[in-house]
DNA sequence: AAAATCCAGTTTGCATGCAAATCATGGAGG
DNA sequence: CCTCCATGATTTGCATGCAAACTGGATTTT
C-alpha cells in the first residue's frame, strides 16, 4: 500500500523561491522586456514575483554570475549591456566551441540523435518557407543546442547555453535580410550532410564559418542600428 | 582646496561585504582547504569570516553560477566534486579556447605583450630547472593567462579563467612524471616561438596539442589515484 | 549664470528571527 | 542482525527591520 504517498514524499518539497526567481527574472532579461542598462529596482521585482528581497537577490546573483547582469557595489544591479564589441567576443568564442561540439558529435552522437536533428532541421527549414522568422529562430536555436548537447561534454553544453543566453537578444538581429537568411539555409543543409557522414573535420570546417558569417551579420546590424 | 576630500569621497565607500566573502571563499575551494564534496556550513563559516547569513549565502550563489559549489535545493550548497570525467571534458573545452586565444594573440598582441610572455617562459625554465614544481606552476599558470589576456577577447578570458579555477586541483596532478615535465618544456619552447612568429596556425596547432597532452596526463593521474 | 553644497526620499546592504526541511540517533518490529 | 520508522537537533530558506549609501533637486556661493 501506500506507494504513490511514499512515491511522491521526496517530491512534496516545494521548489525554492530563489530558484523561482531566477528562471523568471532570466526570461524578462533574455526576452529583452527589462531593456539592457536598466536598474533592477529589488521593491519592484518583489512586488512583481511575489517573494521577499532576499531569494531575489539571491537570484540576481546567479544572474550576475552568469553575466545577464551587472552588479554595481551599493547601487544594485543592471541589465547587462550588449555592445557590438562583446557580442563579438562571444560569437567568437561560441564558433569554436560549436566546431570542437561538431567533432565529438560526430563521434559520439547515437543515429537517433542524428535523426533528432534532421527532424529539427526539416521543421526549420518548414518555417523558412513560410516566413515564420519566429519559428525558424526557435528551430534554429534548438538545432544548434541540441548539437552541442549531443556532443557529449557537459561542461560544453553549459557553457554554450550561458553564452548563448549572454547574446540571445543580438542574435535576434542576425538574419535579418533575405540573403543571409537564405545562404544560412545552405549551410545547414551542409551542417547536416556533414553530421549524417560524420565528417568530423568537414563539419567543423562548416560550423566555424557559419558562426563566422553570423558573426558578421549580427555586428552589420549592431554598428548601423538605423538600418533596422 | 580640499582637493584630497573630494578625491577620496567616491572611494570611503566599503566594499559590500559579499563580495568580500565570495573572494575568500573562492580561496579556501580553489586551494583545496575545503574537499570536494563538502557540505557549506553557513554559520560555521558566518563566524569564520566574521559576516551574517544573508551576503554569504550571496557569496555562495555567485559561486555556484561560476561552478565552483554545487546548490542543493534545501540541502545548501557542496563543493564541487572534481571527477576525472568532468576535468576530462573541461580540459577539452580549454584546449581550443587556447587555441583560439593563440591565434587572436598573435594578431592583437603587442611587442611589448610578447616580451612579458618571453619573460615568464625563462622564468618558468628557471624553476623547471632548479626542480622547483610550485614555482613552475606558478609561472606556467601565468604564461597560459596571459597568452589568454593577450588574445584581447575579453569574454575569452573571463572564460578560460573561470574554467581553469573549476580544474586547479587537478591541474596541479597533471606533469607528475619528470618525463611529461621536459616534454612540456620542449612545447612550450615551439609554443614561444610560434608566437614571437606570429604563426598563429602553427600556435594554434601547438597549443591544441598541448592540451591534448596535459589532458592526457591528468587523466592518467586522476584514474590511477594510487599510482601517485 | 555656473558650480558646488546640502538635504529629503529612495534604494541597497546587512542582521536577525521564525518556519519548513533535512539529518542523526535511538528504538521497535521483523 | 538488519530494516524501518519516529523524534529531537540542526540547518536551510525566507521575511522583515534598520542603517548606510545613493539620487535628484533646491539652495547657496562664487
Amino acid at each position: 500500500m501506500a506507494d504513490i504517498a511514499t512515491l511522491q514524499v521526496p517530491q512534496i518539497t516545494r521548489r525554492p523561491l530563489h530558484e523561482e526567481a531566477v528562471d523568471r527574472l532570466r526570461e524578462l532579461i533574455v526576452q529583452g522586456r527589462i531593456a539592457p542598462g536598466t536598474r533592477l529596482n529589488e521593491r519592484l521585482l518583489c512586488v512583481q514575483f511575489g517573494v521577499s528581497r532576499t531569494p531575489l537577490r539571491e537570484a540576481i546573483k546567479l544572474l550576475a554570475a552568469e553575466g545577464l547582469v551587472q552588479l554595481l557595489p551599493n547601487r544594485g544591479a543592471i541589465v547587462a549591456k550588449v555592445e557590438a564589441a562583446r557580442v563579438a567576443e562571444t560569437l567568437a568564442v561560441m564558433g569554436v566551441l560549436e566546431a570542437l561540439a561538431g567533432e565529438l558529435a560526430c563521434r559520439n552522437a547515437t543515429d537517433a540523435h542524428l535523426g533528432e536533428i534532421r527532424a529539427l532541421h526539416y521543421e526549420m527549414l518548414a518555417m523558412h518557407a513560410r516566413g515564420d522568422l519566429a519559428g525558424y529562430f526557435k528551430f534554429n536555436q534548438a538545432i544548434h543546442l541540441k548539437l552541442v548537447k549531443y556532443s557529449g561534454n557537459a561542461v560544453l553544453y553549459q557553457l554554450y547555453r550561458q553564452l548563448n543566453a549572454s547574446v540571445r537578444q543580438a542574435r535576434y538581429m542576425a538574419n535579418l535580410t533575405k540573403k543571409r537568411w537564405d545562404e544560412a539555409m545552405r549551410e545547414h543543409d551542409e551542417i547536416l550532410a556533414a553530421l549524417d557522414a560524420r565528417d568530423s573535420a568537414r563539419l567543423k570546417a562548416l560550423l566555424s564559418d557559419h558562426l563566422t558569417h553570423k558573426l558578421a551579420s549580427v555586428i552589420g546590424v549592431l554598428s548601423s542600428p538605423a538600418a533596422a
